[in-house]
DNA sequence: ACTGTACCCTGTAGGC
DNA sequence: TGCCTACAGGGTACAG
């Protein structure tokens, strides 16, 4: 679910909440998400006072005075839910007494997996029904070299975008433009949403080869400069608006993004294209497994 | 080297 | 109402 935008929103409420404050209890619901949790995971984060809150691609990162850093990513359905914490009431069976986060029925919350008090009196609780989310705690010293991290491609909202990069990883190539942007090695941070949305700003069909955005030498070409310009101006709209809320998606304060109502492809299938002198409908078809929208008569 | 498919897991929407 | 299928913002391990 969550891509960059979605993310990036996730990390500014966090950070808002964090910074500055220890972390009081945690509370482990299940061994696992994804992959086991790390070990001695609430041992190592108990105590610490949190730094920093970052992101790097899809992946969040939560800095500690331990000189550990949190990492966690959403996968499809991960969410943060901040909530102020009210004293005294037990919230789980077992373990610690961390808030007043109930649910109506008076059982635990569906899916609740981590559930963790801050000294501000914030209540942090991570849930993920699909479990394709994971955490990691990792060496501040060490991270760029870990597995999740070492082969990640450039930032595209940072200063490394640029179109000479994205010829120079798109010459020779022949897979389709759809699934090199979804390559998180050649660019990192986009998903399904925004890569449609980009190519569809950038008049360029999914299908086309990914080597036609290089010219002679592998060098920039007026598509990969129109690309880049509207993957920019896609997320930075999108990081706006709070990204986009389709199905599980929240804020941590429990609102929805907005950005979905400004999508021009996604999830339209059998509408209108938006531009202006085209009379096109928006098509989906399956590109590597996943949908992709598009509008046939003006990317080409 | 590169590409496509299956799979991890749960929930929901739509057809019958 | 239920039962069944398809599909979902991600990433990885394979087979070819």
């Amino acid at each position: 679910m969550p891509e960059l935008p979605e993310v990036e929103t996730v990390r500014a409420s966090l950070a808002h909440a964090l910074i500055g404050q220890r972390l009081e209890t945690i509370e482990l619901r299940r061994s696992d998400l994804r992959f086991p949790f790390p070990e001695r995971f609430v041992e190592r984060l108990s105590g610490r006072a949190v730094k920093a809150v970052t992101r790097r691609a899809k992946y969040l990162r939560i800095h500690l005075d331990s000189d550990e850093i949190l990492v966690v990513h959403l996968g499809m359905t991960g969410r943060f839910i901040l909530a102020p914490f009210e004293a005294g009431v037990p919230i789980a069976g077992r373990g610690e007494i961390v808030g007043t986060y109930t649910h109506e029925s008076g059982r635990l919350p569906q899916h609740d997996h981590v559930v963790l008090r801050t000294s501000g009196g914030t209540v942090v609780t991570y849930n993920d029904p699909r479990r394709f989310g994971y955490m990691l705690l990792l060496d501040a010293a060490t991270i760029e070299s870990h597995a999740v991290f070492r082969l990640l491609g450039v930032e595209p909202l940072g200063p490394g975008l640029e179109a000479s990069a994205l010829s120079e990883r798109a010459a020779g190539r022949r897979t389709d433009l759809k699934a090199f942007l979804m390559d998180q090695r050649n660019i990192a941070g986009l998903g399904n949403i925004y890569v449609c949305e980009a190519l569809f700003r950038a008049s360029l069909s999914p299908k086309r080869k990914a080597r036609t955005l290089a010219g002679r030498g592998g060098c920039p070409n007026d598509r990969s400069v129109r690309l880049l310009v509207a993957i920019r101006e896609v997320l930075e709209e999108a990081v706006a608006a709070g990204g986009s809320t389709l199905r599980d998606y929240r804020k941590p304060d429990g609102s929805s993004g907005a950005f979905q109502e400004r999508h021009d492809v996604y999830d339209r299938e059998g509408e209108r294209c938006r531009r202006p002198d085209c009379s096109g409908t928006i098509r989906r078809m399956t590109q590597a497994g996943r949908s992709t929208f598009y509008c046939p008569s003006c990317q080409k």
